[in-house]
DNA sequence: CTTAATGCAAAATCTTTGCATGAAC
DNA sequence: GTTCATGCAAAGATTTTGCATTAAG
């Protein structure tokens, strides 16, 4: 394997997604470290949470519109999460049941290399309509 | 509700996706049309997904690109799937126990408005290399 | 010194939109 | 005849890449 070198940006960035319980887009993570005096330039982000990705240090989910987030994995496995539309706050939850449930569905198909996502996500108890029996929003369909 | 119009482009889409059992992202639709000598613009492509996807009548993954792919959706709810990444070969599996999971969370939760996302997808036996005890390609490390 | 990391700008990719034209109702 | 649908081209948004420069080992 290709050795990496230690350079500032990168701890600083890895850094940065530690001390974050949510997850975080490149642009957004980009302006946080501007603010906090790092300019690190956008190329940079990008190819940095690319190699934090592969390297499993990193779980992604996708925004509808596309774009990735990324939160560190404190841990050796991936997580679930629950996370909330509008501020982004993240709940890590438990899915062993979808972690078996796959287990399965791999163990009886002749398909290999199995990968499964399964992203959770809604509004948090600050984001939501606050007399949720009235005419507030209605759930969103769910586009799986 | 805004009504909408009965054309022959949109009918011809919809009955593209229908006699399709596996997912299709907007330009290979496109192409496929285009084939069967059906010229229909990306535009009327992208906006009749668009609003069939509002109406409920597909399903949706997204590929590690970010490309949206679709899929006619038979019944009155969404289905779960397990995806070819080589060919798009689609095979509709049972995700009960997934369900059940995500209702749960959303008992035991206070998010409002959850909705779930579950994609699985590997490699079809006959994309997969043929002799898996030798040195093949690993597989794919999990990003969920 | 040798090789990898960085920044900048340009490019790539997928998707959306403004506007004039044409078709549905 | 109104209003919605369509096509075209341009614009948007996110992410990637080529290349010269800088810095790590």
């Amino acid at each position: 394997m290709r050795s990496h070198r230690h350079t500032s940006r990168r701890s600083r960035i890895l850094h940065e997604l530690q001390h974050l319980d949510s997850f975080i887009g490149a642009q957004p993570l980009h302006i946080r470290l501007a603010v906090a005096g790092e300019h690190i330039s956008m190329s940079t982000i990008y190819r940095t949470l690319h190699l934090l990705e592969t390297q499993g240090r990193l779980d992604t989910i996708r925004e509808p519109n596309g774009e990735r987030l990324y939160r560190y994995r404190p841990g050796p496995h991936h997580q679930h999460y629950l996370t909330c539309h509008e501020c982004g706050l993240t709940l890590t939850i438990d899915a062993t049941v979808v972690e078996d449930w796959a287990e399965h569905i791999r163990a009886t198909t002749n398909f290999a290399y199995i990968t499964h996502t399964v992203e959770l996500s809604g509004l948090c108890n600050t984001c939501a309509p606050q007399q949720p029996a009235h005419s507030g929003p209605q759930p969103p369909t769910e586009t799986e």
